[in-house]
Formats: structure tokens, sequence, C-alpha cells
DNA sequence: TATGTTATGTTATATTATTACATATAGATA
DNA sequence: TATCTATATGTAATAATATAACATAACATA
């Protein structure tokens, strides 16, 4: 599983969430079927976030399905039991890339070649806690996404200012 | 404005953000127009995000326009100019509470009462432009959403369990 | 007033997601 | 095994959010 953007052996990457899902699932005694194990995969294809119509297609021209609800429900599934996440900036959906353990993640997303890394902080956690501890508010889910330019495309495009666009 | 939850002169909260955006708009030479005006004074109204169409509602009931791109574009200048932001996790819009300051906001959302106060914290921004540049990654926008349960819903229902599902 | 720019309005359509329910299948129970 | 029950999948219709492409109107300023 990558910690940032260098480059890794991702069959392995895929092969090891893969195995990660059946385990866990076969321990909760969740049903990971077909459709749920292949939109899985598709997700693990690359460090990319898909969005439900281009997963349905997929599974259109695999024979599994044609209609959204089949798609949604899958992914019901699989954001329920932490193997994916969805991007809320993007209305679509990554493989997590830590799952089986508990996390809040953090989202870096290229804007230009629309990969997605996943990452976690436990400081940012914490900090997040006490912010909202201050103002007594319980969290209960963060999102939590940075938009910006990854390491190879930042050789390929001038960066946009920094948040916001006030001066 | 709230730094928080707690109670304020709200009156005195809509006048100030109104009276902030017409003397910015007036120094950068924008058309600070009746539709924008309006669109931001309903977002206003409560610290609550409204959708597109829920303001399309509003500006349909008082003759300023019927289709979905007049509120589009509204909020295209609000939101580039600063005075509103996108909560992506409800695909909402909400005004913005430091308008003319530089920020990364951070919102927390009660799905509750659907309240939404916008905060902001320098270390966090700091906090998340390390782990960035940790990764090679340069940031250009962040989406930082914290949904939870507001200080008064809190006495009204118990808590979810803390992000993820997953023991 | 003439001219270029910005804002608004119109039509149509794209994209994302859900409701409500029917059928099929897996796993548990008798 | 046969039945029961819960879960998963499939179907149809529609809701909710957002954009493309372009026409018209209003504004700014020379
Ligand atoms: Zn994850
Ligand atoms: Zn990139
Ligand atoms: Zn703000
Ligand atoms: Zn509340």
């Amino acid at each position: 599983m990558p910690l940032g953007f260098e480059k890794h052996d991702h069959t392995a990457c895929i092969q090891s969430a893969l195995a990660k899902a059946d385990s866990y699932c076969a321990d909760k005694g969740l049903q990971f079927t077909k459709i749920r194990r292949r939109v899985l995969e598709l997700l693990l294809m690359e460090h990319k976030a898909l969005g439900a119509y281009d997963l349905l297609g997929n599974l259109s021209n695999e024979g599994l399905g044609t209609q959204p609800p089949i798609v949604y429900h899958a992914l019901d599934f699989l954001v329920a039991n932490g193997f994916a996440h969805k991007i809320e900036k993007l209305n679509a959906y990554s493989a997590c890339c830590h799952p089986g353990k508990t996390h809040a993640p953090v989202f870096m997303i290229c804007r230009r070649c629309k990969c997605v890394v996943e990452t976690q902080t436990e400081p940012l956690r914490n900090f997040l806690g006490t912010t909202a501890k201050a103002a007594g508010f319980l969290i209960e889910r963060t999102v939590i996404e940075i938009e910006g330019l990854c390491p190879s495309c930042q050789k390929a495009e001038p960066a946009r200012p920094y948040y916001p666009l006030r001066t």
C-alpha cells in the first residue's frame, strides 16, 4: 500500500487488499459476493476514484447488472464495512488503503491526473477532536480531502493560488 | 459571527456579513447584483446549508428566476469570491462566517438539526501542509467537514460510533 | 452613444442517487 | 431434506444535483 505517491508493486497492492477483505468477511460472517468483490477489485485497479456509473458500466459489460441500485448496493456494503470510501469532492469512490484499521482518512486528490492517495494522521484526528470539543460538538465522521497537484503533475503544470481566492 | 454553537444576535450577524460583502465588492469593482445579494441573504438567514434548488425555489417565489443556471451562476460568484462555501458532504451551500479573511474553513455539521458552523484553524492548515509536503503534494484547496451532533442535539439523541464502523 | 464586458435568461441535457418493491439466494432451523 | 428467514440482487421509475451551449440584457467606460 502506498504511503504517498511513490511507485509500488500495485499487483501486490490489489491482492493484499482483496485478501484482507476475504478474511475480514469470513471472520465477521459477511457475504463477500461476486458483485461486491468485483466492485472492490475495480476500485483497486488504479489509485483513482471511480464514479458509480463508471463502475456500473464495467459491471454491465461483464453481465453483472445494468441498473444503478446494483452498484449502489455494493458500494453501500463496501463503504459500511470500511473497504472503500466516498470521495465527496468528486462524487466518486475509492478503495481503502488501510482496511482493517480504525482511521480517519485524509485524501490527497490531484486535479490534473485525478489520482487519489489516502493517508491517515492520528494527530490530525486528535486535533480536530480538540477543535470540536472546544465548540461542544461531538464528532461521528470526518471528511478531509486535499486538492492540488501530485508530485509528477507539479512538473507539468503551474500551481493555482492556495485557498482561498480572496487576497 | 458565531465561533461555535452559542446563541448570538443573528440579525447583526446577517447585516454585518452583507455590509462586508457590499464594501468588498465596491472595493474590487465586483457587481454585487440583486440576485447575488439575495442568494447570499438567503444563505445567511440560518446557520444551515441550503441546496441549490432550495435557493432556486425562493428566487422563483420572488420572481427572480426559475431556471437552475440562475442560482448556479450566483453561487459560482459567491463561492469564487469567498462569500459562501459549498458543503461537499451535503451538496449544499453555506454563507461564509469569516469573509474577507484568508482561511481554510472547517465545518461542523449536525446530522440531527442540520446546523452548520464554520470555524477555522490555522494550526490545522499548517498540519495538513506538513502532511502533504511529506508526500510531495501541493495543496490548492481543502475540504474539511466534521459530522456529528451539536451541543443541543447531544442531549436529545445518543451518539453513533466514531469513525469508522469497523472495530 | 458606441463598444466591449459581464450578468442574466433559456433550453436542453448530463450526472449522481434513491424509493419502493419483486425475485432469488444463502444460511439457519426443524 | 424441507422449510423458514434473512440477506442479496434485480427492476422500474423517479428524484436531486449540476452543466453545456448559447441568446439577450445590463453595465462600464471611453
Ligand atoms: Zn481508508
Ligand atoms: Zn497528478
Ligand atoms: Zn469561510
Ligand atoms: Zn443539532
